[in-house]
Formats: structure tokens, C-alpha cells, sequence
DNA sequence: CATCGTTGGATTGTTGAACAATACTGCAAT
DNA sequence: ATTGCAGTATTGTTCAACAATCCAACGATG
């Protein structure tokens, strides 16, 4: 063996590799169905039929509920059951001062911030362009989240990107709870690529502007159409 | 009965009464513990002892486990156990750089907060001092905990605000990993002191300057502390 | 002497069954 | 229309068992 172990040093991190636990994998199956809307927000999950349809003990799916409603996109109700989040006008507008309080100043300070950090910007830019053009709005609500988290990984921040990825997919339940049309994400595909476009050329203060009016504008949106929806339900 | 019930309005929100399961009671009892440094980070929380020691089950306590590890306060080590979180340098870099992020922009943008927000960012300023006056290091520490929690509430969020509250905790980890001394607290006070007068003077970027200046002076004061400690545990 | 294979004991991972506690539904009574 | 009271379904929690894995100790090996 050599002195130095530098190849060790190369080697995939302990994190990569680590053996996860059945309740993980539940929890990361659920995750993803809930973020892809094929669990509807409000819809109850039973314990019994999940453990058997899973093949999983009751037990087991527990600690997976437990990890998701951390995340808020299950909710815990005392004998009630677990249900799929189901966000309220005023989450939306919780989550809109959230992503104001991190994306902007991550704009803003995207001057500081490493070549490939703005490069992936860039790329999530393109991805979704590129689902525009075959007509895939699924990818496109894809693309565009990932858009917004790589403005939240600006801040070079692990912690700050984790927090972004679950505000970004709670935002996306809000959607599932209108059954939001393709027409809810079209119009911001433009300003994402103006916003990427300010960025490489350095004018941070334009790229936060046009992303201030984007988060406006989309809040707007959705609020208006929440609130629609809640009268509705009420009558 | 009246025709209107504001009566009822008047009576405590279910959340204020919502029953909680043991797991819950659990973890908020452990959450308190590790916080508090009561349980030392890195120690290993033995499933058959917890249990025992708080007359739980096993599986209700791998509940409030995977509650609290997704707070990062505990990590799980498959077939190994959970532990008391144990922050190496590199979380003290992310996790300043996450308050970077929140607390910086939060300050700057003070102008548009409601005034009680800045009210109670005063309330924790005087309640370090007057720790400070009765050498109650403890309540020091928190106090000063409690003078970010409400910088960070400027930003207006629920989300953001569990957000700090979850950086803060961490942060207080990292003073446990060192046993740090009454000192690493001791010289922050006064800036707390310009940070609250600054704000509400109006004066939101002065404030953000010394933000930013106490921020830089305590991460570098806890890195090479860190360093330091880390490279004495290698030898 | 450092490394590797093996073995035994301890701890976690997961399950299934059981029972208690609670919520929900429907219906009768007021 | 509200209240009281079944009966039923589901969750909350425990327990005991077993499989899987880690870990420390001990020898074997080069």
C-alpha cells in the first residue's frame, strides 16, 4: 500500500452509500407520490391498506409518516389518520414570503457566487424550454422547480437547500390542490430565461427585480384562484 | 343560542388543544434534552434504555426518533443506533452561511415589518442584559437565541421562522460540542444592543452592517475553535 | 507487526398480533 | 335541529419474537 490514500479520498462519501431502512424508502416512495399529485392533497392514508398494498408492517409505515410529516406534506391527525397536505390560501401566502426571503437575496448576492452555481441556473432554463417545445408540462413544472432551487443553492447552503426543496414542494401541492392547467406555469418561462439572462451578465439587481414581479405575479395568481375556490367550497 | 358565535371565536384554536401522541411528547422531551446539552452530542440513545427509562415502547420511541432525526437534532446510523447530532466544522460554516442568508435580508427589509416584530427583537436584547446583570450564563444563551429567532421573524414567515428556529438549535449544538465557556456568549450582547437601536432608528442597512460583522466575528471564533478542537482529537 | 478471517454477543430492523382508546355513522329520542 | 347512544372501524401503543448487522476479541497469516 501506498503512504499516501489518496485514491480512498475519491471514493463515493459514506452518505452516498448508506444502506436506508425500509421506512426511509416508504417515506421516499410516498414523497414522490405526493409531490407528483397521484396522492391527491386531503386524501386519507390508511395504515392497514398502505402496510399491505407496501408490504410493509403498520409499525414501520408509522416512522415513514412520522418523517413526511416533518416535511409538512403529510399531516398527523390524533386518531384520525395521516392525511396528504392540503395547503389554505394563507399557506400560499406563507410560502410566497418564504421563497421572497430566500430567493431574492440569493439573487442579489449571485455576485459572489461560484461559475457553476449559475451555470445549473441556466441549465434548469433550458430544460424546461426544451419540455415547452415537446409539450410536456409535467417536465415543465419540473424544470421550473428546479429553476428556483438552484436560485436557493445561490446562498451556498446545504441547510438553506433542503429548506428550499420542501417549500418548493409544498408550493407544488398547491397546485395539486386546484389541479392547476398548464396555463398556471406557461407564462413564466420567459422570465426565467430574462432572469438567468441578468444573472450572467452580472446585473444582480435586475435579476432580483424581474424575480420579484415573477413571485408577485404567481402569488397572485394563485391566491386569487385559492380564495376563489374556497367561497366555492363554502357554498 | 345567538344568531352570531364570536363567543366561540374567543375560545383556544384547535392547535392550542390538539392532543398529542407519545412519540410527540417523547421527542419534544428529548429535543429539550439535547438542546439543553443534558444529552452531550454524539452520545448514542439506546433504544432498550430509552425505552425502558420512560416506560414507551420501542416503536413509539423509533417514532419520536425519526421525528427529531429530520430535525437534525438526532442522526440515524443504520444498524447502529441514533445519536445526539455532533456538528463538525463544516456545519458551523453551512449553518452560518444559512443564517446568513435569512437573518441579512430579514434586517434589511425591517422597513416594511410590523412594529411589534421589532418590539420584541428589543424584549430579547434587554433580557440578555438583564441575564447578563444576574450572571445567569444559561438564560444569556437563550436570550441571545431568542434575539436571532425574531430577526429571522422580520422575514414574516411561519416556514422561515421553524426554519431558524431549527438553525438556531443546531447552533446551540455547536457551543455543546465544546463545553464552550460563558465567553464565546459574553461579548455579543453590546452588538445586540446597536443591532435593536439601529432598526429602530429606521436605520435598516447600519443594522444589517453589524449583523453581518457579528456573524463573521462569531463563525470565525467558533471555526478555529473547532479546528483547533478537531485537530487535537486526531492526535 | 499489521492485516485479515472468524466467532460470539449485543443492538438494531422489522414483523405480526393483540388490546385500549378514540372517532365516525346511523338511528332513536327529545 | 339537537342530543344521546349504540356499534363499527381505525388509530395508538405495547409486546414478544426473529432476522440482520455491527462490534470487539481472538487467533491465524504473511
Amino acid at each position: 500500500m501506498t503512504a499516501t490514500d489518496d485514491h480512498i479520498d475519491r471514493l463515493p462519501t459514506p452518505a452516498m452509500v448508506r444502506a436506508t431502512s425500509q421506512a426511509e424508502r416508504v417515506a421516499d416512495m410516498l414523497r414522490a407520490f405526493v409531490i407528483d399529485g397521484e396522492l391527491a392533497p386531503g386524501v386519507r392514508l390508511s395504515e392497514e391498506k398502505l402496510s399491505r398494498k407496501y408490504q410493509v408492517s403498520r409499525n414501520t409505515l408509522r416512522e415513514a409518516f412520522r418523517l413526511l410529516s416533518r416535511e409538512r406534506l403529510l399531516v398527523h391527525r390524533m386518531h384520525r389518520g395521516v392525511f396528504v397536505a392540503h395547503p389554505t390560501g394563507e399557506d400560499v401566502r406563507d410560502l410566497f414570503n418564504a421563497r421572497r426571503a430566500l430567493e431574492l437575496p440569493a439573487v442579489r448576492g449571485a455576485a459572489h457566487a461560484p461559475e457553476p452555481l449559475i451555470r445549473s441556473v441556466g441549465a434548469a432554463v433550458e430544460a424546461g424550454e426544451q419540455a415547452r417545445a415537446e409539450s410536456d408540462w409535467w417536465r415543465m413544472g419540473s424544470a421550473n422547480m428546479h429553476f428556483h432551487e438552484a436560485l436557493g443553492a445561490l446562498a451556498q447552503s446545504a441547510r438553506v437547500d433542503e429548506f428550499m426543496r420542501q417549500v418548493l414542494a409544498e408550493t407544488r401541492l398547491v397546485f395539486h390542490v386546484m389541479a392547476a392547467p398548464r396555463e398556471f406555469h406557461d407564462p413564466y418561462l420567459p422570465w426565467n430565461r430574462r432572469i438567468h439572462l441578468a444573472l450572467t451578465a452580472g446585473d444582480t439587481e435586475a435579476a432580483a427585480e424581474e424575480l420579484s414581479e415573477y413571485l408577485a405575479t404567481s402569488e397572485e395568481q394563485l391566491t386569487t384562484a385559492f380564495t376563489e375556490m374556497e367561497r366555492a367550497a363554502r357554498d
